[in-house]
DNA sequence: TATGACATGTAACTAGTTACATGATTCA
DNA sequence: TGAATCATGTAACTAGTTACATGTCATA
């Protein structure tokens, strides 16, 4: 249940709405986590009822702006330390390298230069993303930096294995 | 719906029964996809009605061994070749470093640290596979062998990067 | 005044997890 | 004969997706 603590750690950075906290979704984090409107309104409305999140605010249009409480405070430091990270591996497009010996050795071709693309297009939008976001000294700042960092690496990797992998293909 | 086509993958390489798919998804595949056998089983029952798979064999204890149909085949290949590969990221590990400004440097340390164990681990294990599989010359094994390649510069990579990250916490 | 951004919610569905339940076969 | 492994299934739950539904506010 990550979500959940995804919502606690946006807003233990910083109060805001659902519609806020989906904007931050597509923005900064869409490289590690993502949720759907519908889910995050849901999630929401659990975490007021659980007492880890309240309204702080409310503005035009129903907009309901929430902060963290000292419970949600707790949950997100538990699951941080007390909770182990590892999760099951599920990569899609690593799964159907697998099964590539079902299709021709061009099509297989075909569709490792298209994993390879796809890591240059994200290579691209992390570094616009490094240029456009105005790197501050906050801690938000500086993990954030660090995500960035791996996504670029992973990225890197993932070109780079690709194209290694169609060479393999004679 | 990946299951689905990890279970028409699996059933392409060859014919196995739903405890054999278990070992499988355990074994070799688990560094990219996994399942629980509940899962598993319902997805059977539900191939089997789409026509996608069927029990070519009967064994002992109730075991029923089934083999992919043409429609199953047909389906596979879709996947591979016409659906686009991209998928939402969910990486819980990764989703956490966002948030370490919540904790203590230290306890942030000590985070990016684990998550390099983590990464060690996996190589280690990696390499095991690596010695103990036979590898062949069929498909399975080429492709298998890509994959693992994956794995070992993945889990590499992100030695790597926690030790830097790591350093960039004063 | 109409368009686009802001803003929230619900219903119905698919995917995945945890726990329970049962029984057969092998082999030490 | 007892333990490990083989083997399948169901029930109840949580997580995530897609589609629908509604309305407000700013501004061009």
């Amino acid at each position: 249940m990550s979500l959940r603590h995804a919502v606690l750690g946006m807003l233990a950075d910083e109060p805001g709405s659902g519609y806020d906290l989906l904007k931050r979704f597509e923005r900064a984090m869409g490289n590690v986590w993502s949720a759907t409107q519908s889910q995050l309104y849901g999630e929401l409305g659990k975490l007021e009822t659980a007492g880890m999140i309240r309204v702080h605010a409310e503005g035009p249009r129903g907009r309901k702006e929430y902060e963290i409480t000292d419970t949600g405070l707790e949950e997100l430091r538990h699951w941080l330390l007390e909770v182990d990270p590892r999760s099951a591996p599920r990569s899609g497009s690593l799964l159907r390298v697998y099964f590539l010996g079902s299709v021709s050795p061009d099509q297989a071709r075909g569709y490792l230069a298209t994993m390879g693309e796809v890591a240059k297009e994200r290579e691209k939008r992390l570094a616009e993303v490094e240029s456009s976001v105005d790197w501050d000294e906050s801690n938000e700042s500086f993990y954030g930096r660090l995500v960035l960092e791996w996504g670029k690496r992973y990225s890197a990797m993932q070109r780079d294995w690709a194209e290694w992998a169609i060479d393999q293909i004679k």
